[in-house]
DNA sequence: TTGCATTTACGAAAAGCTTCGTATATGTTT
DNA sequence: AAACATATACGAAGCTTTTCGTAAATGCAA
């Protein structure tokens, strides 16, 4: 599985969200959020196609961009690699750190909770 | 908060678990799990040093280094970056990933329970 | 068709990380 | 003291990531 960059990463998040995309619209969500030049944008996309985190097909004159990679297996990846190198692969470690110190909204936990009764369900103990 | 790189994060692994160590030390650890040689070791524990990540004695003839942040500021600092770049600031996904993915055993689905349990007294719902 | 705007392609610079070779200093042993 | 082992200091190479300038291609408009 490839690893993105930071910087890939924010691609392939406007693609998720947004869908197929041209260099022009991944370039103008970009600059929303920060200083970009169109021909860095462009660079940054044609590595990424390279590596086979994209795919293209040529519209009109320009390329239209798609994401070769889900978020879901993507998110997954790079959390098993941050697990490994920050906490020495103890996932829940990791958890507890996130509960302990970010203030989840009160949905959050709640979403937290349901999925650990699911969690239950499937392999119940005595509590 | 200076942030690690992951050969710097290796080392203050070490250090956070067997104490102040020297090069020699560090580099014994450190050749266990990968070729790595002597002077790379030093290096990086100088740069290290002149970043601020580590302070440094006099022993004898040999320097003797020591982690200068905390195991704790140093994880939490990494996850706040981790949780912008990857789950672009939604720390409940990234809790959800984990869960989801890494089986966590019996004992550490527990310690997570009463976590929440606990963040639940401080401000608790109907539930 | 000539020129303009837009797009892609290419190369390379700048910065950060990792690596190690070599030189220098310092203590130890004979 | 001389030779040796061990430590530190320094510099630089090789990689990756990010950035952009410039050139070449392509379509549109006058």
């Amino acid at each position: 599985m490839v690893k993105p960059t930071d910087s890939e990463l924010e691609i392939l998040h406007v693609l998720w969200v947004n869908g197929p995309s041209t260099v022009r619209q991944i370039h103008e969500e970009l600059s929303r959020n920060r200083d970009i030049g169109y021909t860095t944008a462009l660079k940054l996309m044609q590595i990424m196609y390279d590596k086979g985190l994209l795919t293209r097909t040529e519209d009109a004159r320009s390329h239209v961009y798609t994401a070769a990679v889900s978020e879901e297996d993507t998110q997954r990846s790079l959390v098993d690699r941050f697990v490994e190198t920050t906490f020495r692969g103890s996932a829940s470690k990791l958890v507890m750190q996130v509960l302990g110190h970010h203030k989840a909204s009160r949905e959050e936990l709640d979403e937290i909770k349901n999925l650990l009764k699911q969690l239950d369900q499937t392999s119940p103990d005595k509590q």
